[in-house]
DNA sequence: GACGTGATGTCAGTTGCAGACATCACGGTA
DNA sequence: TACCGTGATGTCTGCAACTGACATCACGTC
């Protein structure tokens, strides 16, 4: 006889997106979840540091992508032709098949602001690596950090966009287009 | 004989600020900045909305500056050019004589994660103030947001700079150097 | 001089989280 | 076959972050 199921991660981080989506994410205790899927309350802590992390754990994969995508640019790249190439790599993480299941897990977000800061606060640490990978290629200061930035930037409004409703591009498809954007936001201005 | 002492909310900032700053964020109890300047932990939270918040509170003048500067900026002016009204104004909040306290301040929030969430998630709204006042100037999306967004990293990097050891320029001189390599970052990869 | 008001205090309760310690299937080792 | 270490879990306990309900009482007003 088994001592436990396995997966307990992925069980409680499941049953937490149902819960939260249904019932919110203040409305639900720790301790529900857990018990949810046949466990407890102090082993929902042992996962996750937090409750508001089950909804965000193993995001290094996405940014392993990120950075993969900045290593795949030509050595003599521009800081943003290097974004360019990190956003499509990054992009082509959420697949279209994605697309429903990051729709109901970005909602949960939206409706809450401690959820909201725990993605502000991902984010960021996305961009800060992304800058010590653009410093790592010889990148200086503060143009490391202002492209790193604006590549989260970028990617933020490309995602949000791609879960809108009625959206049909592909995320990679969006990416581009919005860094496009960005390039004629500063081109206008110097015209 | 008077009943309170007035002033409260501003006592208890500045008590928590020097709490903060000597025994660390998760050390320091609301019940204990609130003892130290004669009131109870209940009052605490009538004052502020969570503990983290302490720190926070009052930054309404300075987005009520920075959508000043947008209003400022002439009529044809581009959304990046508006930026730089805005950044400008922005900037003018934070005199010389703000400096250490800023740091001080600035120190503390570094130094613990969920410091950080609340000012990132602080930005976020003020770079969504921001797109709002640029779209009822008639830029669309998501340039607006773009612009909003570039605006409120280009004054992030710019005030870190600014109370870095050692540098002396003031905030505004700074902005205006981080605009630029702004502009740079995109027009090099133009070229 | 009575009266409403607003900032505060008091008290009790829920929840998020963490330390300390026990449990017990499993896999290896003698 | 008997033993042992390990790792994921449960149990128990306690603190700190908040919150609702209700009491207090200086102060200004009528």
């Amino acid at each position: 006889m088994v001592r436990w199921e396995p997966g307990a991660r992925e069980r409680l981080q499941a049953a937490a997106l149902e819960l939260f989506a249904t019932r919110g994410f203040e409305q639900t205790t720790a301790a529900e979840i857990a018990e949810s899927v046949g466990l407890t309350e102090r082993t929902f802590f042992r996962h996750f540091a937090d409750k508001r992390e089950v909804l965000f754990y193993g995001q290094e994969l996405f940014l392993g992508s990120f950075l993969d995508g900045v290593d795949s640019a030509p050595r003599d790249a521009s800081p943003l032709e290097v974004i360019a190439c990190a956003l499509h790599a990054a992009a082509g993480f959420f697949p279209d098949e994605r697309r429903s299941h990051s729709r109901l897990r970005q909602s949960v977000i939206d409706r809450h602001h401690a959820l909201q800061e725990r993605e502000l606060h991902k984010l960021a640490g996305l961009a800060t690596a992304v800058s010590e990978a653009l410093r790592a290629r010889g990148i200086g200061e503060p143009a490391a950090t202002l492209a790193a930035e604006s590549g989260a930037t970028v990617f933020g409004i490309a995602f949000a966009q791609w879960i809108r409703d009625g959206e049909t591009r592909s995320l990679p498809a969006i990416t581009s287009d919005v860094l496009d954007e960005l390039r004629n936001l500063t081109v206008v201005a110097e015209s």
